[in-house]
DNA sequence: ACCTGAACACCGTTCAAGT
DNA sequence: ACCTGAACACCGTTCAAGT
């Protein structure tokens, strides 16, 4: 729409906002693997090296994606963790999925970052602690039970790659089952 | 060693095999990041077109790869199956837990290419499938349970980045007592 | 502080040509 | 059939300079 190219010293109006939710957009449209520092860039009509004013690096991009992403995944509130503490694990990680599997590409990188370290995913973390306290499950055995079920909800979400030859349906099944086979063993039948 | 340069038309004497050897070492060296076509083709003393070939292209290198590392897993034979097979399928798992770690920045690969189908992994399959059934269980809950098994070792070992802050022994712990909760769940108590 | 221009050291892959 | 040379369309990141 007739943007005039800038010269240097000619501000663009960006902040670290705009960045991430220009990366939303290219995400949706791109993927994962076209979401790169210069496709963002152009997204942005700017510059590539424009971004390191507002993002140190790439790794730090795929951090602010990541947390957005997980930051759609709804929280169960306390009341309903107090009544029903299992199925309130049960819906985390079934909405977890949910939400993951829209992105598949995008889960290598938080496998490859440990569960990812966001605002979004420690809110995730604490109440899945704390309805496992609620269900009984606590210290060491429940750091342990929820990095298993981390890994078990990434890991199938990662499974389901987009021109994959499995259906979503099938791996939502698969992820359905191994909750079910995970609670049993975490809560001691 | 004085390796003189060749003009078109000379051969390097390579081979499929030759290929897959080179990205072994340029895999321990470099790491799974650092296995590009180029650099691949840097360790043969070869233009990185002369790769295209012997393989169809990386996507045809990665599955090579990983079926090659998979292969390094010792398959329990079936005399072991029929006296232990719970036994058997941890085995199994915590062997192949035990290699797959070894390059645990090639797993998002293998999650993204839904478990690898070659020809070890495929053997894998089939003889954890034979130690389900020589468990009670068989048919779609033993497709089921197979996928869980496999998603939950692979996602571990995706877990357990180099650069970690988490060290491998506590991942390992993890990754055993998964196995204990999905076994007991699978198996019904 | 926020941006551009130019550059560096990379990628995967294709196409034409040589033997 | 197997290889090289050259090229295309990309990467992430840094450095100097402009306002």
């Amino acid at each position: 729409m007739g943007t005039q190219p800038r010269g240097p010293g000619q501000r663009a109006g960006l902040d670290r906002n705009a960045v991430l939710a220009a990366a939303r957009r290219v995400l949706v449209d791109r993927g994962a693997h076209g979401l790169s520092m210069r496709a963002l860039a152009r997204e942005l009509g700017v510059a590539p090296n424009a971004l390191y004013s507002h993002v140190s690096d790439k790794n730090d991009l795929w951090d602010l994606v990541i947390d957005d992403v997980l930051g759609h995944v709804p929280v169960p509130d306390e009341t309903q963790i107090a009544a029903d503490p299992v199925g309130a694990i049960r819906e985390v990680m079934a909405d977890s999925f949910e939400v993951l599997v829209t992105h598949p590409d995008l889960m290598p990188q938080i496998l490859a970052r440990q569960g990812a370290r966001g605002v979004q995913a420690q809110k995730l973390g604490v109440v899945t602690l704390n309805a496992l306290a609620a269900a009984g499950v606590a210290g060491d055995e429940a750091r342990d039970a929820l990095r298993v079920l981390i890994v078990n909800t990434v890991g199938f979400a990662a499974f389901a790659v987009e021109d994959g030859v499995i259906p979503v349906d099938e791996i939502r099944g698969n992820h359905a089952r191994s909750l079910d086979w995970l609670l049993t063993g975490i809560l001691g039948r």
